[in-house]
DNA sequence: CAGCAGACTATACGATCGTATCTTTTTATG
DNA sequence: CATAAAAAGATACGATCGTATAGTCTGCTG
């Protein structure tokens, strides 16, 4: 017998069609948005299509599901990223200060196109637990590292000033999550969704003035 | 019978010490920890150290509890903010640049010392529904144009550059507040809390650096 | 065909939840 | 004191939750 004859899991693989990861999917979108205690299995099961028995089937209690769930958004995730990125080099390489207006402006619209992430953070975030201390080993510490290695990357080629990396990486993040995290309230109380290239534009541009010296016009 | 006669209510005051507003400032901890799926009537009974029936008494349904103790996190919020913002004027008032200095401090300061209605609002921000719709009715617009108004009025005194005012509040907002959602991320990443006067002035001054043309140094 | 493992389904159990109803205790006032 | 309202407590009901268990279906392999 060939080692090559054993036989493939088909498709074992992560973002397959397969019921298991549609099940995944599913109870991402509903844990994002209800949290841990507004998912139950049954609407879990009822957002994707399938009977209450097989999720269980396949998940053998909720605090493996969101576990499940978790691990998968991050993948989505740092699947994602890379691509928005790219997208920043792309433009009008030779300018500092257009490239960081771009690349706060690519993170700003992927915050706004994969907001699972960041619903599931602040949830564990604000109630913290051994949920929250399993995402902080599993992803966060990771994470955080990278952050700061981006931002004082940045640093050293000139596209930031050379303050306190952790602190820069904690201001910017805040200046663009903060908005993707008040949209539904910005949305309800100005009329207008800020999830669009102009109010985008704007805000990035608003807050480009303040990283660099500020001319302190473009109203 | 005199007009001066009628019964006075005793103490139908907001904050007494009634067993109601012994629930209500229960009910405002356990929904601001918990969620609003997460707490559970005798949980706010066992927190106030009443009996489960009692909370139903003084409020008919989850719904009015939930109402309920969001207005009264609201006035604790607008009784303590004024004195956290008179501190920032007390000191070395002649300077602009401490002012706002100060003023950011303050913020922060408040902001980790009332954290419960900034947890409340990211919740139902998180899960858009008939709750954050009431939350805007009753509580953002004001905040908002509030908020606005501040940012304008130190725009007048050239206290902040004069950019757009309500991008400048969310990215100052942003810088300040999400600083106060990740503290217990940053608390087990770090190995410490950022709620102490060190890490609070490091990060304000790091904001500073950035909100006044950048030195660009001061690591 | 037999058999077996994995995928899927049906059903049930105990706990807890929000709510409703009823009784007891306390308080205020004539 | 009498009494009525308010405050507080006791108990129960239907629904839903997480979980457990037994059964059915499908496709492969010997």
């Amino acid at each position: 017998m060939k080692a090559a004859d054993q036989k493939l899991p088909i498709t074992t693989n992560e973002d397959d069609f397969s019921r298991r990861s549609k099940i995944l999917a599913a109870a991402a979108d509903v844990f994002a948005q209800q949290g841990f205690d507004g998912t139950s299995f049954g609407a879990v099961a009822k957002a994707a299509d399938v009977k209450k028995s097989l999720v269980q089937y396949h998940f053998k209690n909720k605090d493996n599901l969101w576990q499940e769930s978790i691990h998968w958004v991050w993948k989505q995730r740092d699947q994602a990223l890379p691509k928005y990125l790219q997208k920043s080099h792309l433009n009008e390489d030779n300018d500092n200060s257009q490239m960081v207006r771009e690349l706060c402006k690519q993170i700003l619209q992927f915050t706004f196109d994969h907001p699972q992430w960041i619903k599931l953070m602040f949830q564990e975030a604000s109630t913290p637990g051994p949920r929250l201390d399993w995402m902080v080993a599993t992803f966060f510490k990771k994470d955080f590292s990278d952050g700061k290695a981006v931002i004082e990357l940045a640093q050293q080629q000139n596209l930031l000033p050379k303050v306190n990396a952790m602190d820069l990486l904690h201001i910017l993040s805040g200046a663009l999550i903060y908005l993707v995290n008040v949209a539904p309230i910005s949305e309800r109380v100005l009329g207008e969704n800020p999830n669009n290239e102009q109010y985008i534009d704007r805000h990035i541009n608003t807050l480009m003035c303040l990283l660099q010296g500020a001319p302190q016009n473009s109203r």
